[in-house]
DNA sequence: CTATTGTGTCTAACATTTAGACACTATTAT
DNA sequence: ATAATAGTGTCTAAATGTTAGACACAATAG
């Protein structure tokens, strides 16, 4: 089977992560495992990391979750590549919506089931691997323009920069 | 207070309608209802609307929010540049990251509290408005390339679909 | 150590973008 | 209804960007 690169797994339990390890070995080239968020970033300088699989509570008490939205913001600012999986056992609805909003790929719930787990994070990487090519997206954006002014060619190129003798050209191209 | 534009509230509940028009008249110029889902898509093409909020169970006696992310669906697929926010009585964590991960622009809970309501619409709203210069989002295109070909830039202009010339010349414009 | 792959640089043909102009057609406000 | 405003389709000519192809050289992998 293809494998996924280097996973990064932080959490305060060594034990979480050791059964992470066992489980996510089959898929990944290599499993990374941190007990302590702040060497995170010292981590990421030295090896090449394809993805984090980050728990939310590291001080002992606190469970809020506030700890996992922190390095997933930290990480999106420096490594805004590399996808983030939040993992926790105090999840709530405003705490999963709160996490993606902030740029997490996914969010799971302890305790998971392995096989849901690798099915998440393998889809996760496949979406990773593909780039529109720069054309498409430019596209994209311009129709995303248009929605936006109502059709009006002349505000649509303001708001993208452009000419609206460029819009013109490659409106025309487009069709 | 700068208004903003058309919002339009599916719910198959009307005492919620009513309630959630009385709550936002004053923050849309309109607030169009809807008790019935399958005839949003005729009312989209007459109206011209800015915000869905989308109750996510219309048939009684099923409350498992998968009609609610069908119509997401639905919705994404024809007009990708409408923000759509669900709103449930009836969310647990995996319906929540399911409706964010088809692309909902917020996930609220049933009962709502009426200010928090208000002020996370208005950001959906805010975030909406803006758009990317194509410029820019060309270059974080050609970043996010880089990255992922580890700074091989033969890899990164053929992922982007352009010349490594090109993509050379862009690196220089761009630095 | 020798293929292979990637970089930096060049050329010359080709294409796109730009500012500016013009007549014409909606839209808005009065 | 009419005048003012804003938007469209089209044109030029100059400036800029893109392309394929070539070449020497550096880095990397087998």
């Amino acid at each position: 089977m293809e494998k996924y690169g280097t996973l990064l797994a932080v959490d305060d339990n060594t034990g979480i992560l050791t059964a992470l390890k066992y489980c996510l070995n089959e898929v990944f080239d290599k499993v990374l495992t941190l007990d302590e968020p702040d060497k995170m970033m010292a981590l990421l300088q030295q090896e090449a990391v394809d993805m984090i699989l980050l728990d939310m509570n590291f001080s002992l008490g606190v469970n809020s979750g506030q700890e996992g939205i922190f390095w997933l913001q930290t990480l999106q600012k420096r490594h805004p590549d590399i996808p983030v999986v939040l993992l926790t056992a105090y999840a709530d609805v405003p705490l999963a919506v709160k996490g993606l909003k902030n740029g997490a790929s996914d969010f799971i719930t302890k305790p998971w089931d392995n096989e849901e787990l690798v099915h998440k994070l393998t889809d996760v990487m496949k979406k990773q691997r593909e780039l529109e090519p720069l054309d498409k997206l430019e596209s994209d954006h311009i129709q995303r323009a248009l929605d936006k002014s109502h059709g009006n060619m002349s505000k649509a190129a303001e708001m993208l920069g452009i000419t609206r003798q460029t819009l013109y050209n490659k409106l025309k191209k487009m069709s």
